[in-house]
DNA sequence: ATCGGTTCTGAAAACGCTTACAAACAGGCG
DNA sequence: CGCCTGTTTGTAAGCGTTTTCAGAACCGAT
C-alpha cells in the first residue's frame, strides 16, 4: 500500500499545505497570496491562485478565525419572528449585502420572549461574530451584560425610541403611532379605538399604541379606546373588531398594531355588512403587499423595512472597515399611506 | 504594573485554561467535565462546573470544532425565499428544535436562482457544518459536486419527486397538483385553468402545474388552460385572473400556484363583480392563515410546512446520533381544504 | 565590489480546545 | 502484601490558519 493510497477517509478537505506544495511555496505565502494579495509578488500570487483553483481549495473559516484571533465571518441576527414579513424582508435585504462581503448570517428568533433572546445572544456571542444584530432596544439585564462583554459591533434595529447599546438603525414607533392618531384626527373621526396584539410582549407595538393614544388625546380631545388581543394572526383582527364594537358601538375608526389584524377586521366587517370606510374606518401598520389590494385598499403606515435591512448591512460593513468615525445612529422614516379604508 | 493589571485589552474571553486553574485541575479534565461529564469523577466534575459558572465561561465553538476535527455546531439551511411564509414557518420550527441541541442555524436564500444557491452551498460547506439543508431536488451540477464532497448529512426538503442526494423530507408536489385537478373534477367544473408564478424558476410549482394538467386531462377530459405570471405577489394574482378571462371567457374555475395569487384573484373578482364560487371557482396552494378568513374562505392545499421543519430537525438529530440505520426519506402528506371559494 | 535600504519569503509560534496515550491511583484477589 | 484490572487524571500532540519576526534576495548608490 503506497502512501498515496492510504489517504484518510475522514478529511477529504484540501488544505492550504497542499496548495503550498503544489505551488512550490511556503504555507505563509499561500495565506498571504489569498488573504493579502498585494503583499506578494505577482508571479507567486498567480502560481498560488492557480494551484488553489486547480485543487479546489476552500479556506476554512473556522481555522482562519481561530488563528487570526479575529472575529468569525458570521453575523448573528436575532428577530422576534421569521414569519413576520417585516423582519423577513429585512433579513433578505441584509443577507444579500452581507453575502457579497463573504459574511454568513446566523439567525435566531425568540417569539417575543426576551429570556429566549438572552439565550440566543449568549450562544451567538460564543462565536465571536463580526457583528450582532438585535431587534428593538428592550432586553433583559443578562442580555445587556452579555452584549457589553462582546467586542463586535452590536446593532439594534427597528426602533429609535430608547437608549442604544451601541449602534441603532430604525425609526420611531411612537412617532408612527402618533401619525396614525393624527391621520384619524385629520379625517375628522370622533370616536376612535386601537386594537393591539399582545402589547405586553411587543415593546414596539406598545410604543405605537402609546403614540396613537397621545395624538388622539391631543388632536381629538377624547381618550382612545384601547383593546388588546392575544395574538397577531388574521383571526385576531376580526375578534378585535368585534370586541371594540361590542364595548363601544359608536366607534367610528379603528387603528391596528399590524396590517394582518386590520385585514382580518376588514374581512369581518364585510361579513357583518359594515361599510368601510363609510361606517367604520380601518387603519393598519406595516404596509404588507396585501394592503394595496384589498377592497377598499388598506390605509396604513409604511415602515422602512427594506431600508433597515440595507442600512444595517451597510453599517456593519462600514464599522468593520474604519473603526471609529461615522454616526452610530441611522434614523429612517416611515410614511402614512392613505388607500381608502380609513 | 503588576501582571494582573496588564491584561490584554483585546481578548476579554474567559478561557478554559482559567477555569482549569480556578478548579485546580488540568485543561483536559475541564474539557472532559464539560464535554463528557460521565468520564470524570463526581467531585471534580462539580468543581469544574462550578468554576466555569462562576467565571462565566463560554466555550468557543470555533476552537472546539477545529480541535475535534469534527463538524461545526452549525446547520446550513438554504431556502428560495425568506418572505415566503411556508419556508419561514419551516425555519422557525427547525430552529426551535435545533436550538435545544445547541445547533445554530446559518441561513441563506437565493430567490429561485440556482446559481446563487451554488454559491451559498459552497460557502456553507466551507464551515463543515453538522448538516446542510436545501430546498427541492433541482440543483446545478456544481452544487451537486460540492455536496458530494461534503461529509455531513445533506437534506433536501419540500419535495419528494425526484432523486435525493442523501436525505429527503417532503411531499409530492405533483400529487398536490393532481389533487387540485381532481378537486375541480369532483366539483364538476368543465373549463378550468391554472395560473402559475414563474414556473420556469420554481420546479415545485412546475410539478404542481403538471400534476394539475394531468389530472384535469384524465378526469375532465379537457386540456387545462395554463397561464404564467411573472411574479408571486398578490397583484400578479389579479393579473392572472384577468389574462385567463380575456383568453378564455368561459373559464369556470382557476387554480393558482400559491394562495397569495389566489387571494389577489379573489380581490380582483370582487372588484369585477364576479361571484366566487358561483361564477368562478378559485383554488390556492399553501393554506396561509389568510385563506381561512377571506370571503368566501379560500379552498386550498395545506402543505405540511411545520411538519417538514420538525421532521428535518428530528432527522438531523437522529443522523447525528446513530450513523447508519433509519430511513433517509420522510414522506409527508398534504391535504385538500375545501372552504367555499372553489 | 560594498553597503544601506527595500521587497519578498519562510520558519515557527500562536489561536482555544479535544483526545490519544500514558501515568497514577484505587481496589480486589490470591 | 504484591499483582492485576479498571478507573481517573494529566501530558502533549494536534486541528488549519494567520502573523510576527527574521533572513534572503534584490536594488541603486557609493
Amino acid at each position: 500500500m503506497t502512501e498515496a493510497e492510504q489517504a484518510r477517509p475522514a478529511s477529504r478537505r484540501v488544505r492550504m499545505e497542499e496548495v503550498a506544495r503544489v505551488a512550490g511555496v511556503s504555507l505563509a505565502t499561500v495565506s498571504r497570496a489569498l488573504r493579502h494579495p498585494e503583499t506578494v509578488s505577482e508571479a507567486l500570487r498567480d502560481r498560488v491562485v492557480e494551484a488553489a483553483a486547480r485543487l479546489g481549495y476552500v479556506p476554512s473559516p473556522v481555522a482562519g478565525s481561530l488563528a487570526g484571533a479575529r472575529s468569525t465571518p458570521l453575523v448573528g441576527v436575532i428577530v422576534p419572528s421569521l414569519t413576520n414579513s417585516f423582519f423577513a424582508r429585512t433579513l433578505e435585504r441584509m443577507a444579500a449585502t452581507l453575502e457579497s462581503a463573504d459574511l454568513q448570517m446566523m439567525v435566531g428568533h425568540h417569539d417575543y420572549d426576551l429570556a429566549r433572546e438572552e439565550r440566543i445572544v449568549t450562544a451567538f456571542a460564543g462565536w465571536t461574530p463580526s457583528a450582532l444584530v438585535l431587534t428593538g432596544v428592550s432586553h433583559t439585564r443578562g442580555t445587556i451584560r452579555a452584549l457589553s462583554d462582546v467586542t463586535c459591533p452590536v446593532i439594534e434595529m427597528w426602533d429609535l425610541d430608547g437608549q442604544p447599546m451601541d449602534s441603532l438603525v430604525g425609526f420611531s414607533n411612537r412617532a408612527a403611532g402618533r401619525a396614525a392618531g393624527r391621520h384619524f384626527a385629520e379625517k375628522g373621526y370622533g370616536e376612535v379605538a386601537y386594537v393591539g396584539a399582545i402589547l405586553d410582549a411587543d415593546p414596539r407595538a406598545r410604543a405605537r399604541a402609546d403614540g396613537f393614544a397621545e395624538a388622539v388625546q391631543e388632536r381629538i380631545g377624547t381618550p382612545a379606546r384601547i383593546v388588546t388581543v392575544d395574538g397577531r394572526e388574521i383571526g385576531h383582527g376580526g375578534a378585535g373588531l368585534a370586541e371594540v364594537l361590542e364595548r363601544w358601538p359608536d366607534t367610528r375608526a379603528i387603528a391596528f398594531s399590524g396590517d394582518v389584524l386590520a385585514v382580518g377586521a376588514l374581512f369581518e366587517a364585510q361579513r357583518r355588512g359594515i361599510r368601510v370606510p363609510e361606517d367604520l374606518a380601518l387603519f393598519g401598520y406595516g404596509d404588507l403587499n396585501i394592503a394595496a389590494h384589498t377592497n377598499p385598499g388598506l390605509s396604513t403606515i409604511h415602515p422602512p423595512g427594506d431600508e433597515i435591512g440595507q442600512a444595517v448591512a451597510d453599517h456593519i460593513l462600514a464599522r468593520l472597515e474604519d473603526t471609529g468615525s461615522g454616526s452610530r445612529t441611522v434614523a429612517l422614516d416611515f410614511s402614512v399611506i392613505d388607500r381608502g379604508s380609513g
